[in-house]
This record gives structure tokens, sequence and C-alpha cells, in this order.
DNA sequence: GGGTATATGTCAGCA
DNA sequence: ACATATACCC
């Protein structure tokens, strides 16, 4: 397909800051790529002059592959494409001596940062109700992309006591990352920015190597990615950013808007170009989402047109319960694909949170629909992922204490609490990491002789490992590890379902590591980084079955395109979510919420559906659900509606068999006006049964069951049950 | 020292 | 409903 205009300008940019401002659909990615390949065979600038950022690996790999079907393999090899993160770890190891940090430094997951912060809560007393361990990791998280560091924290702190506790707790959480030889998301942006301000001359060194930046999703990028940016293109200013304030949805995490509004500040002269043709959705759905947007004050207005005219009215379906609305989408997807005109892999289920993904994968598993859900980091959060890779670290880096207190006793080695106490009182006394303490301890001979023999075991493991590390890749490392801990065969010994779970998550580990030295460089702590910076698991086999309905959350669908998108959970609470009912939604949020739910919509090319349901099973119990706001700010001309619980509920009203039903104390039932309730007493039978039913919101109601029309509701009892 | 039963908190989104 | 944290027992 031809470039547009604006495109055309954009590709062709050579020198000079640009800033392109790409509405969904636009063609970015495309402009990126072109652009990349444009500057290498008509500019003829060096491929390894230019340094491309995105925003996750999944983006970086898909661009990667792009280049190289455009360029000859000996050049697109050597453009740089990553994340702000893996980038900035790329430059640490190799400038560790500059920063006195180990080649080897581990990075600091957020599993990890948790343990930290939650030891840190403990030794400061703190009180871990006010100040939350979450809370915590995004305030230090928030300092350190401004650059604060406890010490200016603890100077500002004054009398406010909050703020000297939360002072106290980034010092010793700092301390803890530095005493381990590691580092956290943040710092790996924030420690780059301090080399390159400290080190001139390895500043030079990159802005000369990096002659040509271009950066994706600019919107999403914080306060420290953007200093990166800054110094790095502070010689030759050759930064082109693209992005869509519209699409900004992570400013929860620190993304500043400003970054994109104050481009032509940051960088006098900087060109503009404005893509406003989408080449994506239908018009219904681009209308359906730009007047959504159009509920947005801190926007820049722009006109997205499209050529594809007309398309299907979106479809909106309102259900009983979540239950019932999975199952719709399940029938939706399986009737389109029995059509013959769509596949599975056409299509998308999006969802505001990942704990929407449990009813409709049980709803794709029993209507047997191929799907996958992506994203959904359940992999690396598998104790046994955990586990392995904290091994791993250690082997690398046994200054990591916090993956060393994790293994010394897993598989189980007799080390127990009295021992690791001991061992932490030695390393605290003598100011060493928990690894050496093991030596030291050894030394006293104060042990019996099995504890003694255990860690001296231990410690001769890890050597060992760090010897066959020195020799061998990652796989063997790993296949040496299983075998000399019996790690696997800890697990072979229970015969339960639970182990054999376990089993099959190591051997996933092992065809992982397999795959990382067939397609990585095959070092361990290639593999190491790569665990710890590809949250997004990538599916290596992608070549098996890739005719998927793919599920994922709206975050995870930024950037991706299909041709039919089911949004579900359109309510209050959730889309908008509302986490917390005391606090009410700020406008900010309100408007990322938003935007969250137009980056859905927009992902879209031909068909659109969504959904709500009038009862939802959320953190533990069953709820009654508002319809979102969002669903009354699109226009209703766009819409084909169909309210299927309304349909439902009047069924079971005409039908006199429902008032017949005896009711027994437990039984979950719905009344039209009270809601749900449970069944506390019965007396009777049919339709003159007294019923006294408490109602969820509090209400306790003695009806006759004939009049009352209350239905059962049936398919909740497995769950009320348990 | 280690295993299991019970209590408690969590499910926001991501690199 | 699940996962983790602690309490308690062997």
């Amino acid at each position: 397909m031809k470039l547009n205009r604006q495109q055309e300008l954009a590709v062709r940019h050579v020198d000079g800051p640009i800033l392109v401002l790409a509405g969904a659909g636009s063609g970015k990615t495309r402009v990126i790529v072109k652009r990349i390949a444009n500057l290498i065979t008509d500019a003829g600038i060096y491929p390894w002059h230019i340094l491309a950022i995105t925003f996750t690996n999944k983006a970086a790999n898909e661009m990667k592959t792009r280049l190289e079907t455009m360029l000859q393999e000996s050049d697109s090899r050597k453009i740089t494409v990553g994340t702000f993160h893996s980038v900035c770890t790329r430059i640490l190891r190799f400038e560790h001596n500059a920063l006195k940090l180990s080649r080897n430094f581990s990075i600091a997951d957020e599993a990890n940062q948790l343990t930290r912060i939650k030891r840190a809560l403990k030794e400061t007393g703190a009180n871990p109700d006010i100040l939350t361990p979450k809370l915590l990791i995004s305030k230090i998280s928030r300092a350190k992309n401004q650059f604060e560091t406890p010490e200016t924290w603890q100077n500002k702190s004054g009398y406010n006591p909050f703020n000297k506790t939360f002072a106290e707790i980034f010092q010793l959480y700092q301390q803890g990352l530095k005493a381990d030889q590691s580092l956290d998301f943040d710092d790996l942006i924030t420690e780059t920015v301090r080399l390159f301000q400290n080190e001139p001359h390895i500043l030079s060194k990159y802005q000369d190597k990096y002659r040509y930046i271009l950066i994706d999703e600019y919107q999403d990028t914080n306060n420290a990615q953007y200093m990166f940016v800054k110094l790095l293109s502070g010689r030759y200013r050759n930064v082109m950013a693209v992005g869509d304030d519209d699409q900004s949805i992570y400013q929860w995490r620190g993304a500043e808007i400003s970054n994109i509004i104050n481009f032509h500040k940051d960088f006098p002269g900087a060109k503009t170009i404005k893509l406003e043709q989408n080449y994506r959705s239908t018009q219904i759905i681009l209308t359906a989402a730009s007047a959504l947007m159009r509920h947005n004050k801190k926007r820049n207005p722009k006109t997205l047109w499209t050529d594809i005219q007309g398309g299907e009215l979106i479809h909106l379906e309102t259900w009983l319960n979540d239950k019932e609305e999975a199952r719709a989408i399940c029938r939706n997807i399986t009737n389109k694909v029995n059509s013959g005109f769509r596949k599975y892999s056409d299509y998308a289920v999006l969802y505001r949170v990942n704990a929407q993904s449990r009813v409709l994968e049980e709803a794709f598993q029993s209507q047997k629909i191929p799907y996958r859900v992506v994203g959904n980091t359940s992999f690396f959060k598998r104790k046994e992922v955990k586990d392995l890779l904290a091994y791993i670290r250690l082997v690398l880096n046994t200054g990591d204490s916090v993956s060393c207190r994790r293994i010394l006793n897993v598989p189980r080695r007799g080390i127990g609490k009295t021992t690791l106490n001991d061992l932490e009182e030695v390393a605290v006394r003598n100011g060493t990491d928990l690894f050496s303490s093991i030596g030291l301890l050894l030394q006293t001979n104060q042990l019996n002789s099995r504890k003694h023999q255990s860690l001296e075991a231990f410690v001769s493991l890890i050597n060992a490992l760090k010897k066959i590390d020195q020799e061998n890749n990652a796989e063997d490392v790993v296949r040496h590890l299983l075998q000399m801990t019996g790690y696997r065969e800890s697990f072979v010994i229970h015969a339960s379902a639970e182990a054999k779970a376990s089993i099959e998550i190591i051997d996933e580990f092992v065809n992982t590591v397999a795959d990382y030295v067939v397609h990585g460089d095959g070092s361990l702590s290639g593999f190491a980084d790569y665990l710890s910076l590809y949250s997004d698991d990538e599916d290596g086999d992608l070549g098996a079955d890739t005719n998927q309905v793919q599920l994922m959350t709206l975050h995870n669908a930024k950037g991706l395109e299909f041709t039919g998108v089911f949004i579900a959970g359109l309510e209050e609470e959730l889309c908008p979510l509302i986490r917390n009912n005391k606090e009410s939604l700020s406008a900010e949020l309100l408007e990322e919420e938003r935007r969250l739910l137009y980056v859905g919509m927009t992902r879209a090319r031909q068909e659109l559906h969504l959904y709500n349901a009038e009862r939802r099973f959320l953190y533990g119990r069953e709820m009654v659900r508002q319809p979102s706001r969002f669903l009354y700010e699109i226009p209703s001309e766009s819409l084909k509606q169909v309210d299927h619980a309304r349909d439902m509920m009047q069924k079971t009203k005409s039908n006199p068999a429902a008032a017949r039903k005896s009711f027994n104390s437990g039984d979950r039932v719905l009344h039209a006006t009270w809601g749900t309730g449970t069944v506390v007493d019965c007396s009777g039978d049919g339709p003159t049964a007294k019923v006294v039913i408490n109602f969820d919101r509090g209400l306790k109601k003695k009806l006759l069951a004939g009049p009352a029309n209350l239905v059962h509701l049936n398919r909740n009892i497995s769950r009320i049950k348990t």
C-alpha cells in the first residue's frame, strides 16, 4: 500500500528532531520501520547508528522481524531495537566498572521488590496498613523517576511523620538492593542517566553511537526515560518521537504526557507531522470511539478519518452475570467461525483486569475453542520458575541475598529457620551477604556435623555451578542445576496432581532455556535478563497453534489489531475501574480509563462487541453491577443493543414453574427488586411457601414464593458452596 | 526443623 | 476464590 502524504514526509525525514502524532490505526509502526529502512538505504546512515525504542519486547521483536524483511540481514542485525529497560541493561552491564557494580548485577523483579519492602517495613516497625507494600513500591518508583534519593527525602521530610517513615523505608530498600548488587526496573533507567551525567566520556561515546533515535509510544515515557533520550540525543538531536496523547494509558506508573506536549520546547525547531487517516477500523467503529474520546477535556483535539465506509453496528449485549457473558462471547465466536468467513485468530477478547480471564477461560475450555491468554505472566509467577531463577541469580551473583534466602533450603536440605537466623546474624555482624556468611559460619566450627555438612554441600553446589557456567551455555547450567539439586526429583516423589503440574513447569522452564540457547546468545546472564525483562511471555513456539482466540487486558492490547474485538465487563467500578470504594475517581484517572477503553475499541477492524453483566463474581463474592458510564457516551446510533438479562428475567417471570419450586435454606435466589440473596428459612411448599431471605444489599425479607417470582440461581450454587 | 491447619489479605494495569 | 502469612503441632 502506498504511503499517504503525511506518512511520506515522516518516512523521508532524516536530520533534526521530529514529532509524529499518530492517531490509532494510522500506520505508525509502518512509518517507523520504513523510516529506518530509508535512513539506511537512501540516506546512507550506518545501521549501527540507529536506536529504536519500543514499549514492549513484543513490539521490539515485531519491529526486528519487519526490518529483516526489508533490509539485508547484515544491516538489520546492526540496528539496536529494544525497550528502554533492555537497552539500559545492556549499557549498564557493559559499563559496570564506572558504576562500581558487578557485571552480573541482578534485576529485582516485582516479587523481589515486595520481599525487600516487607522486610524494610518490619525493620522500621511502620504500620503496613497505611503505608502498604504496594503503595511504597509505587512511591519509591515515582521518587526514583524524579531522581530523588532517600537522602533528599530525609531532608525534605521535615516534620511529616509519613514522609519520614517513607524516607527510612526508601533508604533501607535502597541499601538492600545495593548490598545485593541488585537494581530494580527504575534503577535500570535512572542509573544509566546518572552514568551519562557523571561520566561525560561515556555519554559522548553513546551519543556518537546512537545518532538516530526513534521512540515509539512517546506518550508513555516517564521523566527518567525522557532524561535518557534528552542526554543521548544531546549532540546530534536526531530524535523521532512517535505517539498519541489519546492512547496514554500508563500515567499510573509515572508516564508523563507533558513529554509529548513539550517536545517542541525540549527540541527547538522540531517538525511536527500528524497522521490522521485511520487504515484499520470501519467508519462506525471510529465514529463511536471518537465520540467517546470527546468526553475527555485534557487532550489535543484531532479528527481521525477513514476510507472504510459503513460496517457492522457495534454490538452491545447485557447478560445476567459474568458466566453468561463468557458463554455468549464463546457462542458468538463459534458462530462467526462456523460461518466460514472468520477464523479464531481473527478475534481477541479484552478485559480490564486479569481476574476476568478466569471465567472466560472456563467457557472457552468447555466449548473447546482454542484460545491463548496473552501477557498473563502466570508462568513467571510460578513458584518453580521463581526458585530456578533464584538459583540462576545466585550463581551469577552470590551477593544476591534475597535469591539466596529463597532457595537456601529448596529443596529441603535441613537448613531451617534457626540456621537462617544464625546466618543472617553473621552476615549483619560482618557486613557481608548471606552467601558469604555461610563460609564464615562454617569456619567457626560451632555447628553440629549434620548442619555443617548440609551448609558445606550448599556452598560447593553453588560454586560448582559457577564453574559450569564459565564453560557451558545456559541450558547446560540449568540441566546440571536440576540434576545436582534434585529439584525436579523432589516433586517426582509426590504423586499428586500438584507435583505433576510442578514438573510440567520445570520441563517448560528447560524448554525455555533450550529455546533461548538456540535464539539468544546462550549465556546464563543473558537468559536471566531475558527472564527478568520479558514479562510478556512470548510463547517461543509460535509455529504451533496460531489459530486461537487471544485473551488479554486492555493494556496488553496496545499496538495490536484484530478483525473482531470483544470487550467484556463494561461496568462501573470495573471500567472505569474503581478499586477503593472510599476513594472517588479523580478526573485524571477517569480520563485515563476512558483512553484505555478507546485503545480497546480502536483495536477492532470490522467487528466490535461490547458486553456488560448485571452481576459479577469479583473479589470473592457476587456483586450487583451498573453499566459503565462510558456506554452512555457512545452514540446510540452506532449501537445494536440486546438486553439478554432482561429477557431471561421475563422468561422466568412468565414461567409459573419457577414459582412452584420449593426453597431450601442456603439457596441463592434473585428477586426483581431486591437483587440477589440467600434463603435462610422456608416454610410450606409451592406458590404459598413463605421464604425468608437475606438479601446481599443488607435487607432481610419474608416473601411469598408465588408473587415474589423468585429465581433460583442454580448456576451459581457450585461457587457459593465452596 | 518441618509440615499442616487456620487466618488474613488481595484482584490494577507493566517493564 | 485464591495465595500467602502465621500459628501450632509433631
